[in-house]
DNA sequence: GTTCTCACA
DNA sequence: TGTGAGCA
């Protein structure tokens, strides 16, 4: 019985996989103690030493280019700049995280509060929004593919976003994102009539804005002279199997908030 | 059981 | 930065 170990005897031990320890070898940063007549790596203490070295520093987040540098030519210093590397990516990493769990809770609320709602039209108190224009497109013509594509600066996740359509006095409607300070359009802080609904097929929609404006007018809201906003949450459409859910806006006016923008 | 290579996330 | 499959 030799003394020296077998790849996979070295990986039970070590409790990595066969594939990984070829890795390895193949990135220049741990040789078998010998290659055996029948071309099977072989391994001894000092390679269990050298592997432990290197997982302990994959644990520590450095990458395997980094750590054979530090096997090649190692200087304190330069240990300690890897070092700091990965605690500062770790850092920003913790950051992404906390980035996707707010937005789940935002998707998770959004959801909650849809299936809870009973009537139809609400009035809603809600924080300002900052919108960057998009696209445009003319009235009872819808977005397709084609259009998107042409458009020459590329939205990024689309899928997550909230698509803002503002309807002015206009033929034209203007597609806008969220924006995260002030750009081409503000819609103030403030009270807003709001209807949350699902839709199937496009041409509900216009029934549904029309529908909006004739329960705003029988309930004689007084609402601002500015576009009807409709969002489009696309998120929020995963929960309900193919329909688009939409929300419908326009701001309550009031006498002590002064018109944006302007 | 192991090696090598290719494709894949 | 690894993993999985197929082959010899």
């Amino acid at each position: 019985m030799k003394k020296e170990i077998t790849i996979s005897e070295l990986a039970r031990i070590m409790n990595v996989s066969v594939h990984q320890i070829r890795y390895f070898e193949e990135k220049g940063i741990l040789e078998p103690a010998y290659t055996d007549d029948n071309l099977y790596r072989m391994y001894d203490m000092d390679q269990i030493y050298n592997l432990a070295h290197i997982l302990l520093l994959r644990k520590l987040g450095v990458s395997v280019p980094s750590i054979k540098q530090s096997f090649d030519s190692f200087t304190p210093g330069q240990f300690e700049q890897v070092l700091q590397h990965s605690l500062l990516e770790t850092t920003t990493q913790i950051e992404q995280l906390q980035e996707l769990q707010q937005f789940i809770r935002k998707v998770l609320q959004e959801q909650l509060s849809f299936v809870s709602q009973t009537t139809q039209y609400q009035v809603r108190q809600r924080k300002i929004i900052h919108l960057t224009r998009w696209v445009e497109i003319k009235s009872h013509t819808t977005l397709h593919a084609r259009l998107l594509a042409e458009q020459a600066a590329p939205v990024p996740n689309l899928f997550e976003l909230d698509i803002h359509y503002l309807y002015d006095s206009s033929d034209a409607i203007t597609i806008c994102l969220e924006a995260q300070q002030s750009s081409d359009f503000t819609l103030p802080a403030g009270e807003y009539l709001s209807s949350d609904f699902l839709i199937q097929q496009d041409h509900e929609l216009d029934q549904r804005i029309e529908q909006f404006n004739e329960h705003a007018a029988v309930h004689a809201y007084a609402l601002a002279e500015e576009p009807l906003i409709l969002i489009e949450k696309s998120y929020l459409s995963l929960f309900s199997h193919g329909k688009l859910h939409f929300e419908i806006l326009k701001r309550i006016q009031s006498t002590d908030v002064l018109k944006e923008g302007e």
